[in-house]
DNA sequence: GCCATCGAGGCAACCGGTTGCACAACCTTG
DNA sequence: CAAGGTTGTGCAACCGGTTGCCTCGATGGC
């Protein structure tokens, strides 16, 4: 099988010691000596055994990141980037879905924990409190959830739920339907609390949903039915299939119903009409995310990125 | 920190390897000795550390997942499936993503290699005999790549795209465009065959290029100067960049050209024109791969899963 | 009443590394 | 030339489990 430290040492006839020490602290060792032990050891193809050594220095140079389900085109950049970010700081990714399902996230932050450093958590469907519970086995950071006490990096929700609730009071709305996310989603709360306290709105909404088209096209009818001129949908896959489900109905967009959603995902930049949404900056966070998991003593830091409302084709003059 | 398997041996009186029998090998410890373990276990909230048992046992019970670009819509499908075919054999799936980078792919798998029992390697750029090398260290199965004696899930591309040029023959189309993939897919290798075995047809080969929209959107004006009436492109997201392209410069798809993709992802069937395409099992490959995985003692099996034409609105009559 | 059998659980080596400590050889310095 | 400091390496304990082997007491058959 592979070669072990063992056989490094005895083909080279040095202690283990010295060939570990060879790898984890160079400085340690005789230039000449080591020298030898690489050679020999590149010779053999010996590498340490990552999880052997994890087991000592309780350090693995992994890292976890949890997402809801990587199917929605939102996580793949955040996912990117946090890989890129964990890469130039010699540490790797290991992504896992969870299907949107808590049962599932609670078992993979369980496998996870003693597998890597710290995790990510995307979106997280689990309570606060069972967060808190996991967060004493492995640091966390969590994206897109506050949690008192915990890293996270958010993403302003209110102030871009604010803009495009601005803008389509601008074109005339008043009777807007809120359609939201699954249960346990922290951006479906945010929006539906600033859609509560902006004044002179006449609000509907309609939730839990699934945060796919599949949601987007199961409430259509109902949305269609009450009497609303415009949606804010929980994310672009929703307002995308709202928009088909509105077009099967020969519902025009944005002519009889407005729709804005939040992700600026690529089909939505594709789709006909173009999607009018809240950009979120996935990226950044990724990045963030990482930077905050692995400098964090742990204390909980959080970072609040921006959001911007980007008007494209689909929201118009309110149909009267 | 968290409760060792020491910890519960002395919390209840009994020696650590009865700790580990009672979760191991339940069978082999008293009923009464066992409750009260697994009692003092639950109390302390102990859980078995999975990389010091994979130490000693050899197996992790996870398997490593490597894709090159999460982002491409083709992949995600595939993962859930392989997640969910994991998890029902009590295994856990790390993804990661190797930003089509020969170099990273490697070091993924060297990083992988002693954290998983198998990696499933998708749509692999690195070289066959790098493969080779490094399946000695761990099994493998491939996907979308044919390797000697290594297991593989393969989709029929040939017949797919065999499928493809057929239909296009049949709406008249002589002169026919391929836009091929990145260097080391072994797909777009199938689909050049195909089309160069193929009589009667006038081809013209573009490539390499990204396999992504990007990619498509960059070879648009090649492609619609070189006097094709349709084209077969690599993958779909290809094929959208291709049609955006070209709807730039107001060459109409399919008035004009017709354009077929690979794949069968979600925003092709969004898009305006809806995106002919050769459809490929992915979440089937997913599953098959996990239980090749699983049950191979590595010898190669191969299996190849059939793939389908789905006519839709991107394709049509030859323009004169 | 004696011996073979069996079930339960302890002992200790081992997986593949890391690391504090000891020690020897060599080098300074006064 | 002795005292004190460096440097390079070996020794052995340890991380958190697993597992082959052994012991011990209870049971059962004859």
């Amino acid at each position: 099988m592979a070669a072990t430290i063992k056989d490094v040492a005895r083909a080279c006839g040095v202690h283990v010691s010295t060939v570990s020490r060879t790898f984890s602290a160079p400085h340690l060792v005789n230039p000449a000596t080591r020298s030898r032990v690489l050679a020999v050891a590149d010779d053999l193809g010996y590498r340490p055994n990552r999880a052997a050594r994890a087991l000592t220095t309780g350090r693995t140079f992994n890292l976890g990141l949890i997402v809801a389900d990587i199917s929605n085109p939102f996580f793949p950049p955040l996912i990117k980037a946090a890989q890129a970010q964990a890469r130039g700081r010699d540490y790797h990714v290991f992504v896992a879905d969870t299907d949107e399902d808590p049962r599932v996230e609670e078992e993979l932050i369980r496998t996870l924990t003693k597998q890597v450093d710290g995790v990510l958590l995307c979106s997280p469907r689990l309570s606060n409190k069972m967060i808190e519970r996991l967060a004493e086995d492995v640091p966390f950071v969590v994206i897109n959830r506050r949690i008192k006490g915990m890293p996270a990096v958010l993403m302003n929700v209110a102030h871009g739920a604010g803009l495009a609730l601005e803008h389509l009071a601008d074109l005339g709305h008043r009777r807007i339907a809120l359609v939201s996310g699954p249960i346990g989603s922290w951006t479906s709360n945010e929006m539906q609390g600033v859609a509560a306290e902006t004044p002179g709105l006449d609000l509907v909404f309609f939730g839990p949903n699934q945060p796919t088209e599949t949601g987007g096209l199961a409430v259509a009818p109902e949305v269609a039915a009450c009497g609303a001129t415009a949606v804010l949908a929980y994310n672009d896959l929703v307002a995308l299939g709202l928009i088909e489900g509105l077009a099967a109905m020969e519902i025009g967009v944005p002519d009889r119903i407005s729709v804005i959603g939040f992700d600026d995902i690529l089909p939505g930049r594709l789709n006909r009409p173009k999607l009018t949404t809240v950009a979120m900056p996935a990226e950044a966070a990724g990045r963030m995310a990482v930077d905050l998991l692995l400098q964090s003593g742990g204390e909980g830091a959080t970072v609040t990125l921006d959001t911007a409302l980007i008007v494209r084709e689909s929201t118009g003059k309110a149909h009267k």
